[in-house]
DNA sequence: GGTCGCTCCGCCATG
DNA sequence: CGGAGCGACC
């Protein structure tokens, strides 16, 4: 056999030449790409930042420079470091350079930012005080931990809840912050002040766990590379060229994770888009994409302004959206796929009639012979799928909610692993507290204090505790018997992981522990697939080498695999469809307190508004043929009805590339509201007719939009236009409402109630019955 | 120790 | 409204 990786098929006779810029015919996979393109993928040499606007080619710029840098032989796999957010585009990079290399790729370090860092940690545990073979505990485990620590100050659990606390820990590792560092002033956020010491503890409980976090992944990497220049160096003389992906959502731990690692060869391209910086509530810092030329000195910069995604109205609608954030690098994108069908802005009278508009176009689109899979309904919140998954389960339309209850978050998983952790891993405890009585075996709360009393005071795991416990006379009957017959099988178990395969071992623990026979003997509807999970597992375990490996893979990579290839159109939040392209995508749900989310608002101010619109722009730049935005005026929330009104993003869309849809009643006639307009006109063909075109002839006249959304609201406001900067008008500041504060008001939702606030056109008015709300002023009258 | 039913709280996005 | 968490009761 030749060289298992040959790669001289790919190149033409003078690798090298393509850096020199000859004027060579380049290889094959170079030809198929845009000037810029080329650029990108060419410049292998010092850093570079790709600005890759949406449906760009981003993807196939970094895959095409990784299998470029292979293909010219300036690598071998092995020394190729790529990092991407998800796991999904790490394995979309895998596969795409695969298929451009036209053979399997191996030895790459291709996967997420936690991925990379826990293979670097692994290898050298010991030097951060760790065991190889560390734990990585999730959301759950920390969450448990906090509230034993949290108990053991003696703090108000209620008052000072644990998932606060695991909040501010996160956040704090996102800016790299070990507990000695952080300013006072943090420390007080928690339990007046209690916030360092708690975390100073967490720290320490998690060495004696030998376990990490997420932060922690990338922490620990950074403080090895630190303190140990030997490692360091054989990191940079082992990655000759880096990759990052989404460089815009990098925070600051990765930042400085990934500096140390690019400090000597400098050979490190990022790529990514300030306008699709999502995650600053998670620590991103757009300021790492907007510095990168003064972090690298020398850098080459190219953008992609390009799109081959979406149709001009798709992109002309984006782009006048996003125009309203300031501090943007800037591109124009451009595309000439053409002008396309405008984006459709539509009102409807509530949820559930969102989800039935939905509904229905989905249906219209399947009639035309539009598969599913090039649909996708994507929401802001997690919560909103619900209705219309109940609206697909009624039509009988296949559907998929992507990003929902991981498979490793199920109890199943979750107990099966901390079995199979306990074995690999005596020391830990998080693990063991959650089966030692799972299934029932007679172990309470009681024994199990005891067990953990004797292990803080030895400063032993609870394992051993119990152990000794067993031995001496300090647990009788039930309990110890028990006790200690789970100590032996644990024995066991480890004897036998030893000399089996770990399938084997998994399953042996699964059918002796009585944990399969718990399900089998339960009469609940879910036990059959909660079985079927459990296999589900032990089938995944066969693709990897050893128990170890497919820890680190549940904990880290593991997602809801669907199996099955039927078509079904997607479900998902904004957040996990960037990165993804869909023909036809529905975004409901644009109301202010929805979209921009409302907590979001208070907590960030402007700066989070500039996020929620990007978030829109993501959303909006899904769609290569049609995006169709709906909101509704009513909304329940909590089990309780609210009224809504439209998302100021609405107000920020360029006119020219929409079509603006509503029934009458809901929005634009402010005397409508109650009348029987609002049933006879569900039509949207009919309503189309009479009301859109209409509206756009008003719009080329410039008069603004009578009868639309929040500028129309009121027939007392007064709507006055800019014309230089159509982008700007605030019309709701001079929407004034003719209602007074203190007046007696009636609403036909919420009954009667009295003024309290009036700003511009919207009341803040309290119901004698529904309590304080704020409406819109055209949807109440005069008593 | 397990189960039922009550109360409370959340619904912003993630590896 | 729905799920988690807790106390009362079996």
């Amino acid at each position: 056999m030749s060289d298992p990786f040959d790669l001289s098929n790919l190149v033409d006779a003078s690798p090298h030449d393509a850096s020199q810029g000859a004027p060579v015919a380049g290889p094959p996979y170079l030809t198929a790409l845009n000037e810029a393109q080329q650029e990108a993928v060419e410049a292998v040499d010092g850093p570079v930042l790709v600005l890759a606007g949406a449906g760009t080619g981003k993807t196939r710029v970094l895959t095409t420079r990784l299998a470029h840098i292979l293909a010219t032989g300036r690598a071998r796999p092995g020394q190729v470091l790529a990092v991407t957010f998800t796991n999904k585009a790490a394995r979309e990079m895998k596969d795409r350079v695969a298929a451009l290399l036209e053979r399997p790729v191996e030895g790459m370090w291709i996967g997420t930012f936690h991925a990379m860092a826990a293979r670097i940690l692994r290898r050298h545990a010991e030097l951060v005080g760790l065991s190889p073979t560390f734990t990585i505990l999730d959301t759950d485990d920390q969450l448990r931990l906090l509230k034993q620590l949290i108990a053991a100050e003696n703090i108000d659990e209620k008052r000072w809840p644990a998932r606060v606390l695991g909040g501010l820990i996160d956040r704090w590792k996102n800016r790299a912050i070990a507990p000695d560092q952080l300013p006072e002033t943090e420390a007080h956020a928690f339990a007046d002040g209690l916030g360092g010491r708690l975390y100073r503890d967490y720290q320490a409980r998690l060495k004696t766990l030998n376990a990490c976090d997420f932060g922690d992944l990338l922490l620990h990497c950074i403080r090895l590379f630190q303190t140990e220049p030997d490692v360091l160096a054989d990191y940079h003389r082992r990655f000759q060229y880096l990759l990052v992906d989404e460089y815009q959502d990098t925070n600051v731990a990765q930042y400085l994770w990934l500096r140390l690692l690019a400090q000597a060869g400098h050979n490190i391209c990022c790529v990514g888009d300030d306008d699709q910086s999502i995650y600053g509530w998670r620590g991103a810092e757009v300021g790492n994409i907007l510095r990168f030329e003064e972090d690298f000195p020398g850098a080459k910069i190219v953008r992609l302004e390009r799109n081959y995604r979406s149709t001009q109205n798709i992109l002309t609608a984006a782009s006048g959206l996003i125009a309203a954030n300031k501090g943007r690098l800037g591109k124009t994108l451009w595309t000439d796929i053409g002008e396309g069908d405008p984006v459709k802005v539509q009102g409807v009278w509530d949820g559930p009639e969102e989800a039935r508009v939905v509904g229905d176009e989905v249906e219209a689109l399947q009639s035309k012979k539009i598969s599913l899979a090039d649909m996708a309904v994507l929401v802001r919140a997690g919560f909103q799928t619900r209705e219309f998954e109940e609206r697909f389960i009624t039509l009988g339309v296949p559907y998929r909610v992507i990003g929902g209850p991981r498979f490793y978050e199920r109890a199943e998983i979750r107990d099966a692993m901390a079995y199979l952790r306990v074995v690999a891993q005596p020391a830990d405890d998080l693990a063991f507290e959650r089966i030692v009585n799972v299934p029932a075996r007679g172990i309470g709360n009681v024994t199990l204090q005891k067990v953990h009393q004797l292990a803080r005071a030895e400063h032993i795991p609870m394992t051993a505790a119990a152990q000794a416990m067993v031995e001496s006379d300090e647990i009788r009957g039930k309990a110890r018997s028990s006790l200690k017959q789970l100590l032996d099988d644990f024995d066991r178990w480890r004897e036998q992981a030893a000399v089996s395969s770990h399938t084997a071992l998994a399953e042996a623990v699964l059918e002796e522990s009585g944990y399969v026979a718990k399900w089998q003997n339960a009469r609940t509807p879910d036990a059959p697939g909660r079985l079927e999970n459990l296999a589900e597992l032990i089938r995944a375990m066969a693709g990897f080498e050893n128990l170890a490996g497919f820890l680190e893979h549940i904990a880290l990579v593991m997602e809801n695999e669907e199996n099955d290839s039927e078509e079904k159109l997607s479900i998902m939040t904004l957040h996990a469809a960037k990165g993804l392209e869909f023909d036809h995508v529905f975004l409901p749900g644009w109301e202010d307190g929805i979209f921009p989310n409302q907590r979001s608002l208070d907590e960030g101010g402007q700066a989070s508004l500039e996020e929620e619109r990007r978030l829109a722009y993501v959303g909006l730049t899904r769609a290569k043929l049609r995006a169709h935005i709906l909101f509704a005026s009513n909304r329940q929330m909590f089990g309780q009805w609210q009224s809504a009104i439209p998302s100021r993003f609405l107000d920020e869309l360029p006119e020219g590339a929409l079509e603006r849809v509503s029934a009458q009643g809901v929005y634009g006639s402010g005397s409508a509201y109650g009348s029987s307009a609002q049933y006879d006109s569900w039509d949207n063909e009919k309503i189309s007719q009479r009301h859109g075109p209409g509206w756009r002839r008003a719009r080329q006249r410039g008069m603004g939009q009578p009868g639309f959304g929040r500028k129309g609201f009121g027939e007392a406001g007064q709507t006055k236009f800019i014309d230089a900067e159509p982008s700007k008008v605030v019309i709701r500041a001079h929407a004034v409402s003719d209602f007074a504060v203190g007046e007696r008001v009636f609403h036909d939702k919420f009954g009667y109630g009295q003024v309290e606030d009036v700003d511009g056109n919207k009341l803040q008015v309290n119901f004698e019955k529904a309590g304080t709300k704020k409406v819109l002023d055209s949807f109440v009258k005069r008593p």
